[in-house]
DNA sequence: CTGAAAGCGCTTACAG
DNA sequence: CTGAAAGCGCTTACAG
């Protein structure tokens, strides 16, 4: 007997068994005491006759749609496929869906996409916010990735740990003078992360912060942030707060002649899916997403499901939980030489 | 008077207004005939009592959720994020949420993912699947983004057409012999890309295609692919099917001591996030993802709201419609030059 | 252990 | 033009 195509329902099972559709149910869900004997019989049947539980009709009775909200500050942002993906991966690993809203990068949308999140129903949101954005009453629980600076619970990468691998990584290759690249002052990550990099090379190296313009798509042509200057007044080594960063010196250091990492290291941020592609690959930091996601996600579904109160204006509280980042060495990072000028001036 | 909290439903307005549920459920839509003078006076109490409609409701009642599955053969995919905005935009903007599944690169998982969208009950899925898979039956109204060369229903971007304009603009600039880069000769859009560009310089310039190792995040270092040695045979520009590969030409020839485009000429495809943040900026060819997501959506609503029939088992007739894609020049593809090393010979 | 009943909020024929 | 009623499919007290 193939099993049947049109979706049945608790009443068809309840009908061909001649049982209540209450026992159904309670068969099903494991809830109700039902007869050991009935709930084998119940669950064959349901396999049989195709029986898809509708969630329109247990949202309507339950108050709960099985769906998490993920909001996030702009889809084209080139880490989002992470984040994304351990999200959906998580929330479907717990049972839930993810329905995505996108703020464009405006403060205005990330309010209005929230907003139709919660319309549809969500139980809960997971925000990335935007820069300088704090998430108020959205009425459901809401849990924020965002930089431990960020006041408030968030989950989020430990992004000062992570500036200090790379920091400890080039001191130990013995850089004695390190080049800082960010794009943004007044970002808690960028500002984490060059903190870090601080830490974790005083004493071992001087060090200077190049914050370059915020990125656009398209740049001035010919724009160049004269890493060139710098390497000649002695740095060897460039760490950049983004992976963007970092291939932008590494393309620019090549263009001025000069060889990575034979001549200057460079170290990126985030991992990013091309990062191991380019030649020479890209030393950077990697975030455990699918770690951050996991305690974004439960910590959500456990006050969804009622087994956490929900603390702070319904934002969900993960203690502020800072996950550890790893350091991903590849190509871009090597030991200090000594450069031919020098060997040649001997 | 605040606008009140908690949520208010039809009937708390029908009480307030000493009407019925129907009226006031045929006044905020329109379907139903009611009395010009109570519209208004309905519109009014449910903005007050701070009404927001029960998708939950609604979608028992109708059997829609308003809400559309996008399928995803691998979310880390670099190129997800500009398909994930577009969509999550076009449905947006026709009143549907967007439901996310991965497939993780994997069609076992494909299939799962859209069953799980499909038991969460969307109304509709935008697929894109992956290489080689079809997507049967799914219970619901399907459009599908792939290539032009996928057999069946599809909307895509005109991936030939594309090939073309690099393959035009590399001819226009002088160039007589030409590498191009692909990795995937099984690949239907990295093959009508080629075939693009093959025809566009055909006549031209002499053209090889070089096949290039899939792509692995942690390839062996010092696997390059010997585009020094193309160059010297004459090479003077590299077309390749990603900016993925163009970035990993520019960076392996300037490591081989090429300048770009000085020496030789390279073109990506896709206009990923990074490709105008490199130095020098990627020239590449850029799909409207607006355009295919719009067109993918507005088909799909079409079916589920009864305006079209759905054809070819369930999945959604786009006239297998092709986008047009456009050119981005930027500072790697440049005229041909004669070389340094020709110049000092005379 | 099992069943009958209520009700989540909505929309849609159907009667008036 | 308006209202009473049914019913989408489910779960949960409540009685038996």
């Amino acid at each position: 007997m193939p099993p049947q195509k049109q979706a049945a329902n608790l009443g068809d099972i309840a009908r061909a068994l001649g049982v209540s559709v209450a026992t159904v149910s309670n068969a099903l869900s494991g809830k109700g005491r039902v007869s050991a004997s009935l709930v084998p019989r119940v669950r064959e049947m349901a396999d049989r006759m195709g029986y898809v539980p509708s969630l329109a009709g247990r949202a309507l009775r339950t108050g709960r749609t099985g769906v998490l909200g993920l909001v996030l500050p702009d889809i084209a942002n080139p880490l989002f496929p992470q984040i994304a993906q351990a999200i959906e991966f998580a929330a479907g690993s717990a049972g839930y869906g993810t329905l995505i809203g996108d703020s464009r990068g405006d403060s205005a949308v990330q309010t209005e996409a929230i907003h139709r999140l919660v319309e549809r129903g969500v139980d809960g949101l997971v925000v990335v916010p935007r820069r300088g954005t704090r998430i108020s009453d959205a009425d459901c629980p809401v849990a924020v990735i965002d930089s431990p600076s960020t006041p408030g619970n968030t989950v989020s990468a430990d992004h000062r740990q992570g500036g200090a691998l790379v920091g400890a990584h080039l001191a130990a290759l013995g850089h004695r003078r390190v080049l800082l690249l960010g794009n943004n002052p007044a970002s808690a990550v960028q500002n984490d992360r060059l903190d870090g990099m601080r830490d974790a090379l005083s004493g071992h190296a001087e060090v200077e912060v190049l914050w370059i313009e915020p990125y656009e798509r398209e740049r001035e042509p010919g724009s160049l942030l004269d890493l060139a200057g710098h390497v000649a007044a002695g740095v060897t080594a460039v760490a950049a707060v983004s992976d963007l960063h970092a291939l932008r010196a590494v393309t620019e250091l090549h263009r001025a002649g000069h060889r990575v990492p034979e001549d200057v290291s460079v170290t990126g941020f985030d991992d990013l899916s091309w990062s191991g592609a380019i030649t020479p690959a890209l030393t950077t930091v990697r975030a455990d997403m699918l770690r951050i996601a996991t305690i974004a996600v439960s910590s959500l579904v456990r006050v969804i499901e009622g087994k956490d109160e929900a603390p702070d204006g319904f934002v969900v509280s993960t203690d502020a939980t800072r996950v550890p980042m790893s350091l991903v060495v590849r190509q871009t990072s090597g030991p200090v030489r000594r450069t031919s000028y020098e060997e040649t001036t001997r």
